[in-house]
DNA sequence: ACAGGACATCGACATCTGTCAATATAGATG
DNA sequence: CATCTATATTGACAGATGTCGATGTCCTGT
């Protein structure tokens, strides 16, 4: 299933500045943002998403993020659930490896809503 | 105390669009915006901001935010003291009235942070 | 000084979250 | 098939979080 961001992503957002002033969130609107915010509201996920933002070719190889953690790798494994759930990572099984490719277009869409920096 | 925003502030990164993408971020950076995005992940602090930032005057009385919830005025209450103890919100106490005001400078660094709209 | 209203703090509670060790699954390779 | 390796799932547990009712604090009028 996609990952609902019609909250976010109209064309109209991208006139950019915190939409967040525009006006006042509806409810609906508010828990579903939330959601996407509390998946990177958390030290290791951030670190996770830059890592593989960052990543040659925009997607990382889980083999490689463990490595970046001092933590087990089913913790590991748990965030990028997390990640995926929340539709910010796209995951890519290819033989034994699996890769995560971040989704930069929900990233802006977030950003974009929480503000950008004034023109 | 004021509030430690060297992490995201500086000019470099109003050069916008995804900084997570821009490099890995380091667990020190990592652990202190976290702490923003956690402030901002609940929907009723979301719709509280936006009420807030899109107020006449960029602020709004306590009084009036209550009264937009169906929620009991002590949890309000403490929504909008983890969004101030974040950093989000200013706090201004003027007679009976408490009135809080949205700290754009905070918010447009964290949406610059996350990503911008590809220009 | 007193009473009333606006907001904050406290204490309690159920639920959610991050973490791990153990185990399962699935693809590659002998 | 048997085995190894990469990743996911499960179950458990301590600690954090959202909510409320009760109470405290501080200002303003009377």
């Amino acid at each position: 299933m996609s990952i609902p961001l019609a909250v976010l992503s109209p064309a109209d957002t991208a006139a950019c500045c915190t939409p967040l002033a525009a006006g006042p969130l509806s409810t609906e609107q508010a828990e579903q943002v939330a959601p996407l915010l509390k998946a990177l509201a958390d030290p290791v996920r951030l670190r996770l998403m830059s890592l593989i933002a960052s990543h040659d070719g925009g997607e990382a190889c889980v083999c490689d993020l463990n490595d970046a953690f001092d933590l087990s790798q089913p913790t590991i494994s748990h965030h990028l659930k997390l990640l995926h759930d929340a539709g910010l990572l796209d995951r890519d099984k290819r033989g034994v490896w699996v890769y995560y490719r971040a989704r930069t277009a929900a990233l802006a869409s977030l950003g974009a809503l929480i503000g950008c920096p004034p023109a």
